[in-house]
DNA sequence: TATCTAGTTTACGTTTACGTAAACGTCAAC
DNA sequence: GTTGACGTTTACGTAAACGTAAACTAGATA
């Protein structure tokens, strides 16, 4: 089982493209609780996962809070009958707010692709081209 | 021609559902730059045309300095040759890091997607539960 | 004429998400 | 036995994106 390796935190910070102390200060944040060897951090492949999700959180453009919030969902998941029911409306809004944003990346994708022929078009027909 | 109606920073405010503070930030930013009539604020119809876009780009997760930046792309659009070839390609940079962007959104989604799933299958089969 | 109402500038405060020392522990290597 | 490499905590610093309070102006209205 290959899938339980550890990881430093200059591991993970290299993989993942940050600082130790953005994963310290992830741990402030509650996101994450890495076991400890002594003082020092060990992470874990679930830590791992983890921090994946964090990361593609972060790119998508949620804060810290938010990121957190989702994690949290899945933690409560295995809760009793009204507190799946609330989690399920929640993970629900954020589909629904997810694919709003969508639509918008998907609108400004549209604009700047139609700019980008405006500027392609001006450079092969010259007449277009103001001349100073 | 109605397409040259005027707003109030109140109006723009309420209209964006952001404070005038946020418009005059923008402002400082120089993302807008409305005329003025004595000291106050008029806001033309391509500066709200313009705040639309802004507001996009935030919803999408924009930095201020970034969506200024794609705004400038705008600007600089009627350019000459080399410049415009330098717009060209910041231009499909920008998409591409949307398209990359949206790449994460539809994989977020899906993964909440199933997380729904799971919640609700566990409501519909109770032998899932747990009782104590 | 006094008082709203809406707008203005100036400037310090606040939150988020880390950056950046400073001072220290630990273990392997020389 | 000390020098690195790598880790730790504590804590102040910083950039971005506004919030918020203070003090002021200017036009409309009672």
């Amino acid at each position: 089982m290959s899938a339980s390796k550890s990881y430093s935190i200059a591991d993970l910070a290299a993989e993942f493209r940050v600082t130790a102390r953005t994963l310290r200060h992830y741990e402030d944040a509650g996101l994450i609780s890495p076991a400890r060897a002594g003082q020092n951090r060990v992470y874990s492949t679930a830590d791992h996962a983890r921090l994946a999700w964090i990361m593609r959180g972060k790119r998508v453009g949620f804060s810290l809070a938010e990121i957190s919030e989702m994690l949290d969902l899945y933690n409560l998941g295995d809760d009793r009958e009204e507190q799946r029911r609330v989690t399920l409306e929640r993970c629900r809004k954020r589909i629904a707010a997810l694919e709003a944003q969508r639509g918008d990346i998907d609108l400004t994708i549209a604009e700047l692709d139609e700019f980008c022929n405006t500027l392609e078009n001006l450079g092969e027909d010259p007449r277009l081209q103001h001349t100073g």
